[in-house]
DNA sequence: CCCAACTTGGAACGACCATTCCAGGTTAGC
DNA sequence: GCTAACCTGGAATGGTCGTTCCAAGTTGGG
């Protein structure tokens, strides 16, 4: 190996993660990225592509490192309702405080803009990544009769999409976790013992 | 009056408003719209300022014209949760089907994409405003009880928002109307009759 | 220690961006 | 029908965009 990059790619994707997390990917310039990473462009270029495909790597990252880490935990959380009140629970904080705050979801940011079927591909993966450890949430809880857990883990998938745009506009973490805790009352039939 | 615009600004400004409406405003350059509206760069500027103000304009006039008129048949049709069913019908079948297929939600886009304070002032009336339909529509419908019917109605907002961004990624009508069903089903509790 | 393979900073490129400007045309009032 | 006020098409402007290119630097294998 005749020289050796002086940058960790990971470690600079990151950054451009949380620039185009926080800003939206049309919205950032190349030149953004340069002085956010402090690369040069030729790095950049020849490590990650054009923009598109640093965006996708980027969006890839996001859903493999941040993302479906959580559905994973949700997923193998036995506890049934309580995993998913904490799953919200974390969801909302982390929205609305904190380094990310009101950053929103890079997914459904990415939703807004015009995708690619790539892009496309990586919200897909998502959604059905979330719902299915929705789905595996509910098989551990006790819910009232009727109600079908698939159709509660498309609705509870939604909702938490709501949360996330509306946490980037500045929504108030109290309103979000009462639409939360409606939507998780509803699924039992102990609502009036609350 | 020396001379008369050779234009309806109303009209042109629907055409804008489909414009951003579809593909967002920041991938939206002013000669598309004046390829779009046929008008001159001058008579653009002139009658509605620079792009920004644009963009703002035709916002606004997509929840007056387009959300608004909807969120007042909510709140007055006296139906109850019939009412809230049907509001989602429509919702789900103008998102995925027809003219404004896979365009989304105007002000659900404009969530995702960095905002002035003007546009977020406009994103909050929006959202208050069908969390108020919402909330009148509740008004009228026999809920189980303990059920917060504030609470409920963020609920159901928020889970506008979800729809409204997953019909942009290609989700499916029968998807969604699960979603929807399952919520709607949980807030009275004749979910085992169905 | 030398060269081939690779990296890097930074200049350069054409295309497109939002915006401004102006010359020429149009119209209401007198 | 003249004029002042307004409108319109389209060229022009300066800036920024994503991308390419190249000279100079660095490093591992022989």
């Amino acid at each position: 190996m005749p020289d050796v990059k002086h940058f960790d790619p990971d470690a600079v994707l990151e950054q451009v993660e949380r620039l185009f997390w926080r800003r939206g990917a049309a919205t950032t310039g190349i030149s953004d990225v340069v002085a956010a990473t402090g690369l040069s462009r030729s790095s950049l270029y020849a490590t990650y592509g054009g923009k598109q495909d640093l965006y996708l790597k980027a969006l890839r990252r996001y859903v493999e490192r941040r993302s479906e880490p959580v559905f994973r935990a949700l997923a193998e959380d036995g506890r049934g309702l309580p995993a998913i009140a904490a799953f919200f629970d974390r969801l909302i904080e982390t929205r609305c405080a904190g380094e990310h705050a009101r950053w929103g979801c890079m997914i459904a940011n990415g939703h807004a803009e015009a995708a690619t079927l790539e892009v496309r591909a990586v919200l897909d993966r998502h959604h059905d990544g979330l719902r299915a450890a929705m789905r595996a949430a509910l098989a551990a809880a006790r819910l009232r009769p009727g109600l079908d857990p698939d159709a509660a883990a498309e609705q509870l998938t939604l909702l938490a999409y709501g949360v996330n745009l509306r946490s980037r506009a500045g929504a108030e973490a109290a309103a979000l976790r009462d639409g939360v805790r409606a939507a998780l009352d509803s699924l039992t039939q102990r609502g009036e013992t609350a």
